[in-house]
DNA sequence: AGTATGACGTTTT
DNA sequence: AAAAACGCCATAC
């Protein structure tokens, strides 16, 4: 994939690509983990790959960022920080609220990923695809 | 090609 | 319970 970023032209990995689109389908109102993320996108063991890639594209790309959350059901910045309040305040609008211990109930907020519908039946005739 | 760096996760102290 | 150690992986340089 190939896209314009200040007069250079980037490369961006299979990889890569997956994450962002899986990133980009958590509901609103929703979280998913980084490990969760690697796992939809084919690479199960790939967590820290996931927080790099999130780390580093946040800012060039328009995505829902605030809604991974680590496995803890924590937020992963240092809770004094700019960008913990931020992501903090996202999901407040989203009415995802943190117990006082900076921490979340992932069995209730965690984004269950629907399985994809089987289209074609293995032996439903042609006329009928 | 080898090393360094993460918004991670799990196991071991 | 908390911290360190360890394993892991994609990218940057």
């Amino acid at each position: 994939m190939l896209f314009q970023e200040s007069m250079s032209i980037v490369q961006v990995s299979e990889f890569t690509k997956k994450v962002l689109q899986q990133i980009r389908s958590i509901p609103r109102g929703k979280v998913a983990t980084y490990k969760q993320i690697a796992e939809l996108s084919g690479k199960p063991q790939a967590s820290r790959g996931v927080s790099w890639i999130l780390h580093s594209c946040s800012t060039k790309y328009r995505l829902p960022w605030h809604r991974v959350l680590n496995s803890k059901g924590k937020i992963s910045f240092d809770k004094k920080s700019t960008h913990y309040k931020q992501q903090k305040n996202l999901l407040a609008a989203e009415g995802i609220l943190f117990a006082p211990n900076g921490q979340l109930n992932l069995a209730k907020h965690q984004w269950k990923k629907r399985a994809s519908k089987v289209r074609i039946k293995v032996g439903q005739p042609k006329m009928f695809r």
